[in-house]
DNA sequence: CGGGGTGTTGAAGCGTCTCAAAGCTTGTGG
DNA sequence: CCACAAGCTTTGAGACGCTTCAACACCCCG
């Protein structure tokens, strides 16, 4: 039990009022040519210090191009308490977000009210990239859990990433990494059982944590089964009974959000197994 | 019955043989310093004099940047002949490719040969922004008419971008529009029925026509009743059902492939009617 | 004019959803 | 510290929508 996955600090104390920080429906106003930014949130980030860095948005790049994001870019860090918003659809687009600690969903709605979840994003994932098209955010980003975020003004980026080859390479490959994990899930919606769907994300969460040095096998789910249900087009209670099944065939074990998993081969054969 | 919109040319009499232009799995491996792709296909494109101009990449670039595409980019087109691939997954990832003229699907494929249409692409769409990531396209991009499209070499164009910042912009906000796109496929396939599936479909490929200066109400389906229902994540006897019902809802005509929305209204209703 | 690919339609089966109730966990206030 | 409330999860039974299997119609192309 106690070397369950924990993603980031379990709780983090004290966190300034997360409603200001969305005023006006306008997020990203934090650049480092505004002095009250700076001043409500001191801290100075240092991509070339940080452990995410391979993860993020520096990936490998080489020193010069690291201290020119350090340097002029990622200037400073928002925390978001689990439930708020760290920017809402509508918003106008400003800056990426890099997560730093903790775990977020997006989310797209209708009109209507239809919802619908496009993504889980962890530490060292970026944020906001939908928003460049129209400079206008078209998800929701709500925290899981208590959070932190690296802002990455992008009109910045952009100059820096003119400078840098490196940078913009990089920049362009998270891009078009975003949009082949969204093929993946396209795929996932449109042609799989809800067995299969469970089965795939989960061997794709766990090897997401692996990637981050959390273990790959016993994790802490960080949503509910509606928000899981969501993501991969299905109602809670059938993500419900597909746990229990999976459980009832000895794949893993179910307690509520905590998930062991005991036999990732059974759950690829699941994916594998079941041909179209 | 002539006003029927037509997606491109009817008929391109001969092509060259499309099976050496993918020799050896690479593609897009006619650049400008290629002296033999460039007496296979001697035309010289200008974007500038194009008329898709404002659809495709340059958008509403000034001369300056302009001329920096036509001049050192995008300088040779190919030829794809129908039911052929433009590329597959796994081949080499060296351009990107923008349709001139023509239809194309992208399909995502599991090893068990499970397929997933991730988007159909008609003139002024860019075709493999999903290869960035790994330098390796994921997707099939298979022509469902014979279609033209400009190669653009990508190297080349991260080069020009950096030299001119609207260019810059506009392909990120390119790559950020696949990006809601196929979120707003995945609000598709995870929470609607057939019908809002397929009357969301209809009305977003009337609205794309129309941009293009095409009939919004008579459309001319470049693809099968299975292709489309993969892209929607049915069968294609619940799409041909589905169409069915429509025409006896007085909503549209269905001859096959040719369809003429007569209540669009209707159709709107039908996705924001029922609600979750 | 015939054949193959494509589209339509019907009937039965199956997977998921809906509705409902009960169990469990967590947080809060008495 | 316990009790209770609120929210989340589990489980069951029946309904519903889509798929499957099958047969037939249509259109295009040679």
């Amino acid at each position: 039990m106690s070397s369950v996955t924990e993603l980031g600090p379990r709780r983090i104390p004290s966190y300034v009022d997360s409603a200001n920080q969305h005023a006006g429906g306008v997020v990203g106003i934090a650049t480092v040519r505004d002095p009250h930014a700076a001043l409500a949130h001191p801290s100075v980030v240092m991509c070339s210090a940080c452990r995410l860095r391979a993860e993020c948005l520096p990936g490998e790049l080489e020193r010069g191009a690291l201290d020119a994001l350090a340097g002029r870019l990622v200037s400073t860090r928002r925390k978001v308490a689990q439930g708020e918003p760290l920017f809402r659809a509508g918003d106008v687009f400003d800056s990426l977000f890099a997560i730093w600690t903790g775990f977020f969903k997006t989310v797209v709605m209708t009109r209507q009210g239809r919802e619908q979840v496009t993504g889980f994003q962890m530490a060292g994932d970026l944020i906001g990239l939908d928003g460049i098209h129209a400079e206008r955010m078209t998800v929701d980003a709500i925290a899981l859990e208590d959070s932190q975020v690296c802002v990455i003004p992008f009109a910045g980026l952009q100059e820096v990433a003119r400078e840098a080859p490196p940078l913009q390479e990089r920049l362009h490959r998270l891009m078009s990494r975003e949009i082949v994990n969204d093929h993946n899930s396209m795929l996932h919606l449109g042609s799989m059982y809800a067995e299969e769907r469970l089965a795939a994300f989960l061997l794709e969460l766990a090897a997401r944590l692996e990637a981050r040095g959390y273990s790959g096998s016993s994790l802490q789910l960080r949503m509910s089964r509606g928000e899981l249900g969501s993501y991969l087009g299905l109602k809670l209670e059938t993500v419900s009974r597909t746990f229990s099944r999976f459980q009832a065939q000895g794949l893993l074990d179910v307690s509520h959000r905590r998930i062991s998993i005991t036999d990732p081969d059974g759950l690829r054969q699941v994916i594998d197994g079941a041909e179209m």
